[in-house]
DNA sequence: CCCGGCGATTTAGACGATTCAACTCGGGTC
DNA sequence: GACCCGAGTTGAATCGTCTAAATCGCCGGG
């Protein structure tokens, strides 16, 4: 009643079920005339494969999990495009789970995935010194961080996030800003602090400029725009003149936040944005960013993780570093006299 | 070498490998002394339990797949909360699976699905008469539709979209509207199908109503800018004075096309969207949209899964139907004199 | 006529967890 | 002392698929 098995395929075409199985992995050797009976059967039937039945006797899983921070982030979605893109080519499936930048749900998240013996896990992780992330990789699940870099025997695929604060920063700094904010959360995310290190050190190094922060528990649309209004009910003289804000999501809140108080865009506020999502290009006043190949990266990671997975013991962990751009838009470009 | 398995940590304890069994799955009639020893195996050798084994065994999968149109949407993301929320309950995995409204997709993530012989699949489907879904049931795999009525013998959990479309109308034109536009797309799909209904019946019961309708593709931020500009270059006299958007992303996008085009929300267009997301009550022109109760969708959504695989035989299919409720914010608050 | 060889197919275990009937062992009952 | 009871534990069978080794049938060469 329940699905059929191969063995009623198997007895229904009048073969062995090893010769069923035999069709599935390998046609070539079944004989033109059984190859059709067996199809036949298969159609008649209904057939579909057991995946649990397979793995369990494979050993192997053809899943691989992908935890981010943020599915309703496209930055995210572009990066689960890329490596659902190669996990297709190599007849492998993309769990995605969403870990909400809370680690309880990460945690719980990669339990599962251990008990389903994934092939790997691609991981934008909470804390990426979480030391339940290497005791997975010494059980065996292969990890490969991602949009972090990893310090010890991992993977990784990144950014250069120092650099992407340094080109936003000197950015803001040519324009004439000397009163800028960097806004994003929680500090303790290496990549928030990064870019935040980025933006500091060149601040520091120029000299005679006022960064001022401010930390945010998530980086969403609405805490963004909170930000904004906050800012802009500051006195002109104090206020910032540019603000940096850690990803794409939180910029397009903070403009929203600019518009409702009334504070022109770049005019009295310039804001430079980070992930260069899509419609940051689309937003009311276009928004400067700096870019991160976004899908390039999730390719990378699963071709890491392949690479990993079928070299197994000669595989040497290797750290990819990509380069981020900064794209000047309307946002940003205002010529500030000192 | 790879993980240990049941039979190892028995080993180790000095107990057959049923009685380890017993000790996860009721640990209430092993002898507490034997109890701490199991423990300690399972904890000394790191054990973790396969669950491609318990459910090749149990013939039962753990898991629920769910399937939805876009997880950039933060509607859809707030109905896998709903879902998850009850699953976790149920000691139960959700895996969420993005169609981003293509029917090839949709079909990969289908037959992936059942090969893993999920407990049963949640799906807003691209088009809810496709054979394959009552295929996939009848080869026993129960499906719920989600945010669609089901018309045959399936479960469903959906929201009135006539309603939500006559509760638009009924709204623009009571403000005095009389050339209004319904964006949305494609209309084939039956959400966007019934709001255009709604809309459309009221406005022919008024009478003198000049309803136009755009048709896109995706219903994304991009899109709906895209639409925005172009509404907004005809000259004001043919121009719609207000607008009806198929969902919140789509009413985002317009709004922001009205921005660059300098005309003004609400006194120049009016704008209602649909599923009214966090972000849209956040947007620069706070938006006015039609309430789905999203999480609740999804809470009830698998509250009817979980009640068809229980019962089994004497499972009757529901289809649940939601009323939606209009919020009326800023962006259409705008009484026009006729 | 026998044998080797080859292509096609079958057979017989695994894989890891679960379940259930069967068993052990003390202790209590008559 | 025979018997039973129940708590605790054991061991074997099972789920569906895959693979390595074994088998079968058949042909041609010697």
């Amino acid at each position: 009643m329940g699905t059929p098995s191969i063995k009623e395929v198997a007895q229904r075409a009048g073969v062995s079920v090893g010769t069923v199985s035999n069709f599935l992995n390998r046609p070539g050797i079944v004989a033109p005339e059984t190859r059709q009976r067996v199809q036949d059967s298969i159609q008649a039937l209904g057939f579909v494969r057991n995946e649990a039945a397979r793995h369990l006797r494979a050993g192997k899983s053809r899943t691989v999990g992908l935890v981010v921070l943020d599915v309703t982030n496209p930055f995210f979605t572009d990066l689960a495009e890329g490596a659902e893109a190669l996990a297709y080519e190599h007849d492998t499936v993309v769990m995605l789970c969403n870990s909400k930048t809370d680690p309880v749900r990460e945690g719980h998240h990669l339990d599962q995935l251990e008990q389903q013996r994934v092939m790997g896990i691609l991981i934008t992780p909470f804390d990426s010194t979480d030391p339940r992330l290497t005791a997975l990789v010494d059980r065996g699940t292969p990890v490969v961080l991602v949009d972090r870099t990893a310090d010890r025997g991992l993977c990784s695929v990144s950014v250069d996030d120092q650099l992407g604060g340094r080109l936003a920063g000197n950015h803001l700094i040519e324009s004439g800003h000397r009163r800028i904010a960097f806004i994003g959360g929680p500090f303790t995310m290496q990549q928030v602090a990064d870019r935040r290190a980025g933006i500091t050190a060149i601040a520091e190094e120029t000299g005679d400029v006022d960064l001022q922060h401010y930390e945010v528990d998530v980086m969403g649309v609405v805490e963004g725009r909170a930000i904004g209004e906050q800012l802009a009910a500051l006195p002109a003289r104090s206020r910032p003149t540019a603000a940096f804000l850690a990803n794409d999501l939180l910029a397009l809140g903070f403009l929203q936040g600019m518009a409702v108080a009334g504070l022109r865009v770049p005019r009295d506020m310039a804001i430079v944005g980070y992930d260069d999502i899509d419609f940051a290009r689309a937003a009311a006043v276009p928004l400067s960013s700096v870019r991160q190949p976004a899908e390039l990266l999730g390719r990378t990671a699963m071709e890491l993780l392949q690479e990993e997975v079928e070299s197994a013991e000669r595989h040497r962990h290797r750290q990819v570093i990509f380069q981020p751009d900064l794209i000047v838009r309307e946002s940003s470009d205002f010529k500030r006299r000192r």
